[in-house]
RNA sequence: GGCGCCGUGGCGGAGUGGCUACGCAGCGGCCUGCAAAGCCGUGUACACCAGUUCGAUUCUGGUCGGCGCCUCCA
């Protein structure tokens, strides 16, 4: 079994993957802050990581996956005030939301999935420790943190401080030191309908503390994998590094992995354009196992094509995967579909790269589909548990009495070669729901999808 | 403007210094009563210009184009 690679984006290189303890390695994967239904996009970490977890466990890992929820940001309080709910109850719902539409994509869930609500007390914690470590001061109920407290601030998005925006017309401007400190704990304001008592003060934790906090009561720090959207690289993950950082004198984590965008015709797909599709809606569309097959399709790390086309083809491909599943036998698969899925293992060790397994996927079905002797599905059900797709190996539900019984009458009418009345009957069939194929041992029903 | 990513056949999307990616669609064939499924075959694909090299889509430099981040964002 070759060794396990990453891309990790703080060295920008391959990394070999080394865990502190392979019984224990930990995934922090920063989650939705939620102020609104979650979209497509959205998803994609959430199935590289939930992968990425299966992937390792299946190398022998144990792995904890932790998946947090932001239900404390400004753009809860912004969205709440808008819909005329108290905030509280927005990010509960919206949190429901999110919860019940990723479970829908099949892959289950992390391990944790801390809010930021229950972590209050972590966060003031962390705060207090950077506070007393003169890496933050407070201003006004407000507390910030001091970039320049950390000599590597900018080495994880490769940024320059001294050639920074100086982040004119940010709020808060005028109680920073620097004007690229950011906030750790923002003041209670007029017209807030939640808030948090703090020693310095009433009010909320910033975002960028909030993960910090988290992924640090949950995985410890330096933990083995961070990750979340390549959007998030610049200024989230920088600032969490840098917190952990100063606070612990520990890196927050050993590998930082981002996945890449999802484009609607040409553009990121987000809230702010508003070129969104609910992640709802698609799976209302095409399922779960279809999108997740999608994601699979593309490199995490690459932007990837959305569109009503790409999901259509990710339907089919969907079909021919379990096509060739209903034609194989339980049991062990010949040693000559072999080399298929070790390839398709050593793809994913090399940064895990889904596509190139999948291509080797569809070696080993294009191999089997040509086998003459009947070939064991072991090989196939291993690789497609590993992308979290065994859905695919599921053969539908059994033909209804109704159709089994006008199947046979077809086969009456095709002894008798009354083609017109099987034609009818086929037809029927497809109305009914069930595609007939006639093969050399007598015609099969197939569920049409 | 700064930092970074990327430009591959109709679409999507891997990858490699010389050898078929793969999926979807198309075309031809086998099979079939006809289909469907499957199998076989099929596309002078690697933005452009130089350079390195016996040889570059793959390395280096430049040009053009697209995208992301620099403010909330998966």
């Amino acid at each position: 079994m070759p060794d396990v690679t990453l891309y990790d984006t703080r060295t920008r290189s391959l990394q070999p993957f080394q865990p502190r303890d392979p019984a224990r390695v930990g995934i922090y994967a920063c989650g939705p802050t939620v102020y609104a239904r979650v979209h497509v996009g959205n998803a994609r970490p959430f199935v590289v990581f939930s992968q990425l977890k299966r992937f390792l466990q299946h190398e022998g890992y144990g792995v904890t996956l932790v998946g947090n929820i932001t239900d404390i940001n400004d753009k809860i309080y912004t969205a709440a005030k808008a819909a005329g709910v108290p905030s509280g109850q927005l990010a509960e719902e919206m949190a429901a939301h999110y919860r019940a539409d990723t479970d829908r994509i099949g892959l289950g869930r992390p391990d944790a999935e801390p809010l930021a609500t229950e972590y209050v007390t972590h966060i003031i914690e962390l705060i207090q420790r950077l506070l007393d470590t003169d890496a933050a001061y407070v201003a006004e109920g407000d507390v910030y943190f001091r970039v320049r407290a950390v000599d590597n601030y900018g080495e994880l998005s490769r940024r320059d401080l001294d050639q920074m925006d100086q982040g004119e017309g940010v709020e808060g401007a005028d109680l920073k030191q620097d004007p690229l400190d950011f906030a750790l704990w923002k003041a209670w304001k007029e017209g807030e309908d939640t808030e948090w008592d703090a020693p310095w003060g009433k009010g909320r934790p910033g975002w960028h503390i909030e993960c910090s906090a988290m992924a640090e009561a949950l995985l410890g720090v330096e933990f083995d994998i961070h990750g979340g959207g390549v959007d998030l690289v610049f200024p989230h993950h920088e600032n969490e590094a840098a917190q952990t950082l100063a606070a612990r004198g520990a890196p927050l984590a050993r590998i930082w992995m981002h996945n890449g965008m999802l484009e609607l015709v040409g553009e990121k797909m987000s809230k702010s354009v508003g070129n969104i599709r609910g992640l709802h809606e698609v799976l209302d569309q095409v399922g779960g196992d279809v999108l997740v097959l999608y994601f699979s399709s593309g490199h995490y790390r690459q932007p990837l094509a959305f569109s009503d086309e790409r999901l259509e083809d990710a339907k089919r491909s969907a079909e021919r995967i379990r096509d060739a599943a209903r034609r194989l036998v339980e049991g062990a698969s010949p040693e000559a579909l072999r080399p298929h899925r070790d390839a398709f293992f050593a793809a994913l060790s090399n940064d895990f790269n889904t596509a190139e397994a999948l291509a080797s996927l569809y070696g080993w079905i294009r191999d089997a589909n040509r086998s003459e002797e009947p070939v064991g599905n072991a090989d196939l059900k291993e690789m497609l548990d590993v992308l979290g797709l065994e859905g695919l190996m599921v053969a539908g539900d059994a033909p209804t009495a109704e159709a089994t019984e006008l199947a046979q009458q077809r086969e009456q009418a095709r002894q008798d070669k009354d083609w017109a009345e099987a034609d009818r009957l086929r037809d029927q069939l497809l109305a009914m729901g069930w595609i007939v194929r006639d093969g050399p041992d007598g015609p099969e029903l197939v569920p049409a999808s």
